[in-house]
DNA sequence: ACAACGCATAACCGTTTGGTTATGGTTTAT
DNA sequence: ATAAACCATAACCAAACGGTTATGCGTTGT
């Protein structure tokens, strides 16, 4: 899997609207436009363009079916955050660190 | 401890130069606004309102000393992020909650 | 065949954003 | 006392953003 731009992580997220549409495919596993379009509260090219913004952080990946794109969370594409939040975030990285130690005696 | 709203964190973080202050602030410590000016490379008005952003988003603190001003990274303000990624990063949290179930076996 | 649907793209628009230079207020150094 | 340093704010600007309506192309239903 190639990493996404941390830069297109942190943008893409950064809009609430974006956000929802990744919680909700999240949440609810895969849709269509159409039902992503009725859940947002936005038009459908808005919905079209966030889906864009999001494919371009790999964080969706889309399925052409007839008329219908099926889009999808990519959810491993946020791993340039978790990444960052790992060096930048001390109190999580302290905590984060115990607990990788761990894992890594139980599971060599 | 209050809560910054999770829209002003991520809002404060999609920008790159936001990013490389706190990075530089949680590195290297507290800092006055000429230091980190010399650091951002853009201009001492355009780091002063970097750090306003950072401020609404309480991922800094500031203590006034004479006629410098010291910033200083509040990393627990990273937590909106952090419960976000806990939330909605699958792979994410499925091995945190594995890393936590040992934890909390290990230190009851 | 043809009407309707699903979606992406184009064209457009007001607002926000990230940057600049200019200015002024307070504090320190000479 | 005066000059210089530090910082925040104001004023300004081009570009990016998030939204809209209009359009067009492929697909499906009748």
């Amino acid at each position: 899997m190639t990493l996404a731009n941390p830069n297109h992580v942190f943008r893409a997220l950064s809009d609430p609207t974006r956000r929802a549409i990744f919680e909700e495919l999240t949440r609810h596993g895969e849709q269509t436009v159409h039902a992503l379009t009725r859940y947002a509260g936005v038009s459908q090219p808005a919905v079209s363009k966030h889906l864009t913004v999001l494919k371009r952080a790999k964080l969706v990946r889309h399925r052409r079916d007839g008329r219908e794109t099926h889009y999808r969370a990519q959810a491993d594409a946020l791993a340039p955050m978790v990444d960052w939040l790992d060096r930048y975030g001390a109190f999580w990285r302290e905590r984060f660190d115990k607990l990788e130690g761990l894992l890594n005696r139980m599971e060599p």
